[in-house]
RNA sequence: GGGCGGUUAGCUCAGCGGGAGAGCGUCUGCUUUACACGCAGAGGGUCGGGGGUUCGAAUCCCUCACCGCCCACCA
């Protein structure tokens, strides 16, 4: 005999140790050979520089949910772990450390450099695959990739030049975002727009003849860079001005008044001020008018004019000394506030300011038309499907991708320029000389790439790409991508364009977007707010298997998630209660003899079982977790515990039990793996698998026996109005009642009653059941009515419970019944309804009304019987 | 400026064309030897406002209000 259960079960120990058991015997391990059909997802690789946060464990329960649902139910199930570099990101957490060690980056040369971001990334990047180790994630880890390895830098080269080769790469002096703290170019993508009580400045450019024209902006230093004022043609105030020139105040350049359909009359004074090389508008309309197009700001953000007074100020200094000048100079008119949208870089908060220079580009449009048509045509298919408006109404409008980044850490653009004839040699392998003059001179674009373009190809390079390699034969599409609306954009829309580039087929058949996971009042989880919950410690404090059934919980389709540790309370009590479920079987049934024949509470339980089994396989293949975890939790707890457990007690069968209770840790195992895995490897004899993560998801039953099921409900039914007759009364349990069958009850369920006696007097607290041919005396007594059946019990209650009570409780009834009838008399009086409503819904108003009525006259007569 | 989502019991949310549901909280009973992280009951809602479609609307359509999010170059 296997060892007891322990009183409460202590996830702590027990799951650190059915975590090495499944690695150590290779349970995650997919086969490439297997000739089942696949399922694969790749994982949406964390940063090497993360931790563990509220969105990983959504993210990655939900995909180990799925993953082991279908490993269950014996697809060769692929889950492809891995991280990734994460440019921006991890290279501003190596600077920061270098700065509490008081070294500039720029101070250090790039070797050295990438020499400490390689340390740091072997020293804590497998920090994440631990946690996620931890939430049960069932990954194949020897699998296991990071998007600056090998095979994947790889695969980056291979892109990047097949795609310079096609012309979809290019290189351009163009007006990109640019980060002054990180000093760097950004995509589009990478600016977060903010909305910012800010100030507008209203200044005056004088013509030199006494006239002048004014304008306004919210950013005064690029006034520097000013090269023209440009007015809308129909402006009529202005309508003199155009062709004219303005003196530049501060340079004594003379910048010509234009006109240009773009310039809003109704906004600000109607005259624009045009800094071309800073700004998104003004840098189009300088190309439409051929305009000059200084570049006033360096790198890190500061006026770079060596001739002027401005020289090396930040632009921040900038502004403000403008601002005063112009006042000492009569030319400031006003300031007023002003709220606009101003673009901050995503991974520093900084302010991005518009720059031109020399980056790499993606041209996207031949790449995005077929991830178009891909999602157009069904080949990918998103859930929930609301999704699809956003990610097409994106790619509709895509614009061209900014891929190059003035970073050191990842992977460096695979161009080298000839220092002898300038030409650009583009190549997968390092090349010694150039491909044009055999130069050996050759230097290296320093730039890297963005980190999404790697993350881009991650589908197919995880799976060995750019070779044939059996696991891309065997894995590629992958069958669902799990991850937020976050990086839809970022991520997704990228992966869709790659994948059908170099696979010639959607990575995905289904992308499953889900919800943002926000604090308890429905505010965005952030260091700064101080309200983030680390779900490390709810696992710790909970459990995981709790924690995981409540993520799947919360998951409702097209909704954000409110995070309530009360509710994870909850299902730990769940878990509790389905632990002490086990000690049950085996502590009480277990030694128990086993009938011969299996009574009406195993039938019940094996029918229900056999439903649940369909249902959850419907919400599971559908992806709605909550309902999943819903029905799971509804079935477990109050139907298996409530009420067969508790029939159990009456007619005992510990192999039907142990089997309902094999059959549920199978069900529930996807969501809570560890406390289903203990119980199965402690509680069932002879198993199949050594490993219920390996075992045979259940199958369903083709048809149900409809009679168990009835006469169940039956005996349900009466048990509960009795139950309610004893709590409205307050009949203490002690006290057993005396019931007889009715004979106004219809013959059946007179037996069936008498047949199932046991369980009523057991579950009921009655100490007798008469049937109704009996002859018992008995004085006081009250009929019970039983929820949909044809059957009334006669319940003595003398010496329990006074008249009056009694009189009270039957009133409530008939004014229960009273309603009902007068409900369904008015429907169906209604002419309306009788011609067009379905006959059905008719019929079954009639058969409703009849019962109501003989009700009302039954509690009627009852009551002046008192 | 566009687009999306939400508004249902005190709280968190299911339901999305046929007489309002769950969990938590509240209230009333229970030391019923699996479980007080429990058992048995109860109370509680004109389903955001208004209009329409329908025999019938929380559910479909229109409109308004209030929350939240995404996208967008108004100086």
């Amino acid at each position: 005999m296997p060892t007891e259960l322990t009183k409460n079960y202590d996830p702590k120990c027990v799951e650190t140790r059915i975590y090495a058991e499944w690695e150590n015997a290779g349970c995650f391990g997919a086969d490439a050979t297997d000739c089942a059909p696949p399922f694969t997802i790749v994982i949406p690789p964390p940063n090497v520089t993360g931790v563990l946060h509220m969105g990983h464990a959504l993210d990655n329960t939900l995909q180990d949910i799925l993953v082991r649902y279908k490993r269950m139910s014996q697809f060769a199930t692929l889950w492809v772990p891995g991280t990734d570099h994460a440019g921006i990101a991890t290279q501003n957490v190596v600077e920061k450390q270098l700065e509490k060690e008081g070294i500039e980056r720029k101070s250090m040369d790039r070797e050295a450099f990438l020499k400490r971001v390689w340390e740091w990334k072997e020293k804590s990047g497998g920090q994440i695959i631990h946690q996620l180790k931890r939430l049960g994630a069932s990954c194949d880890w020897s699998r296991e990739r990071f998007t600056m390895d090998e095979g994947l830098s790889k695969a980056v080269r291979q892109v990047f030049v097949t795609l310079y080769k096609e012309n979809l790469i290019y290189r351009s002096n163009y007006l990109v975002s640019w980060c002054p703290r990180c000093q760097t170019a950004l995509s589009d993508l990478e600016v977060e727009h903010e909305n910012i009580e800010g100030k507008i400045v209203y200044f005056k450019y004088p013509l030199g003849d006494g006239r002048h024209i004014m304008v306004a902006t919210t950013r005064p230093e690029t006034m520097l860079g000013d090269t023209a004022i440009a007015v809308n043609p129909k402006d009529k105030r202005y309508k003199d001005f155009i062709g004219q020139e303005v003196i530049h105040p501060l340079t004594q350049a003379r910048l010509k008044i234009i006109s240009d359909s773009y310039v809003d009359q109704s906004f600000g004074t109607g005259a624009v001020k045009i800094t071309p090389a800073h700004d998104v508008n003004d840098y189009e309309l300088g190309k439409r008018h051929q305009l000059n197009m200084p570049t006033i700001l360096n790198e890190v953000g500061q006026i770079e004019l060596p001739n002027s007074i401005y020289h090396g100020l930040d632009r921040f200094e900038a502004r403000n000394k403008i601002i005063e000048d112009l006042k000492a100079l009569g030319l400031f008119e006003k300031s007023e506030p002003h709220q606009h949208a101003v673009g901050h870089c995503q991974r520093c908060r900084t302010i991005i300011e518009p720059r031109i220079s020399d980056q790499w580009f993606v041209k996207i449009k031949s790449l995005a038309d077929p991830a178009i048509a891909a999602v157009k045509n069904g080949q990918t298919r998103f859930v929930p499907e609301h999704w699809t408006d956003t990610y097409l109404s994106w790619m509709e409008n895509i614009r061209d991708w900014c891929i190059s980044r003035q970073l050191w850490w990842g992977h460096r653009i695979p161009v080298w320029y000839c220092q002898d004839c300038d030409h650009q040699t583009v190549s997968i392998e390092d090349p010694v000389e150039c491909e044009s003059c055999a130069s050996p001179k050759l230097i290296q674009d320093p730039d890297v790439l963005d980190t999404w373009f790697s993350s881009a190809l991650w589908p197919f390079s995880t799976l060995g790409w750019p070779d044939a390699s059996p696991d891309l034969k065997k894995f590629y599409p992958t069958s669902v991508l799990v991850t937020g609306f976050d990086i839809i954009f970022f991520w997704v829309a990228r992966m869709m364009m790659m994948g059908l580039k170099f696979m010639k087929a959607a990575p995905f058949e289904i992308v499953h977007i889900h919800a943002l996971v926000r604090d308890e009042h429905g505010k965005k989880m952030s260091k700064s707010k101080g309200n983030v919950i680390d779900p490390l410690v709810l696992m710790d404090q909970y459990g995981t298997d709790a924690f995981r059934f409540a993520l799947a919980s919360f998951s409702i389709q097209g909704r954000d998630i409110l995070l309530s540790v009360k509710r994870i309370e909850g299902y730990r009590n769940f878990i509790t209660k389905l632990w002490n479920a086990g000690r049950f079987l085996r502590q009480s049934l277990s030694d128990k003899p086993i009938p011969d024949n299996p009574s009406l509470a195993d039938q019940w339980i094996l029918e229900r079982l056999s439903q649940v089994t369909e249902e959850l396989k419907i919400t599971l293949e559908s992806m709605k977790f909550n309902e999943a975890a819903d029905l799971l939790y509804q079935f477990i707890w109050h139907e298996y515990c409530d009420w067969y457990l508790e029939m159990q007690k009456v007619t005992p069968n510990y192999k039907v039990a142990l089997h309902a209770f094999n059959t549920i840790l199978h069900l529930l195992h996807p969501l809570c793996p560890f406390v289903t895995e203990e119980l199965y490897q402690t509680l069932i004899e002879n198993k199949p698998s050594p490993f219920l993560m390996l075992s045979l998801f259940p199958k369903a039953q083709k048809q149900s026996d409809s009679r168990v099921l009835k006469t169940f409900d039956l005996i349900q039914s009466l048990i509960e109005s009795i139950r309610n007759f004893r709590s409205e009364n307050k009949i203490a349990p002690s006290k057993k009642l005396t019931i007889q069958i009715a004979k106004e009850s219809s013959k059946t369920n007179q037996d069936l009653a008498m047949t199932h006696k046991p369980y009523v007097l057991s579950l009921a607290g009655v100490q007798n059941l008469f049937t109704a041919d009996q002859s018992v005396s008995m004085d006081k007594t009250s009929k019970l009515q039983v929820q949909n059946h044809d059957i009334e019990l006669i319940v003595s209650w003398e010496g329990l419970i006074d008249t009056n009570a009694e009189k009270e409780r039957i009133t409530k009834q008939l004014d229960q019944a009273r309603q009902d009838q007068k409900f369904l008399e008015t429907r169906l009086q209604k002419k309306s309804y009788r011609d067009k409503a379905p006959k059905h819904l008719i019929e079954r108003d009639e058969q409703k009304l009849k019962e109501a009525s003989t009700l009302v006259k039954k509690y009627e007569s009852e009551l002046k019987g008192l």
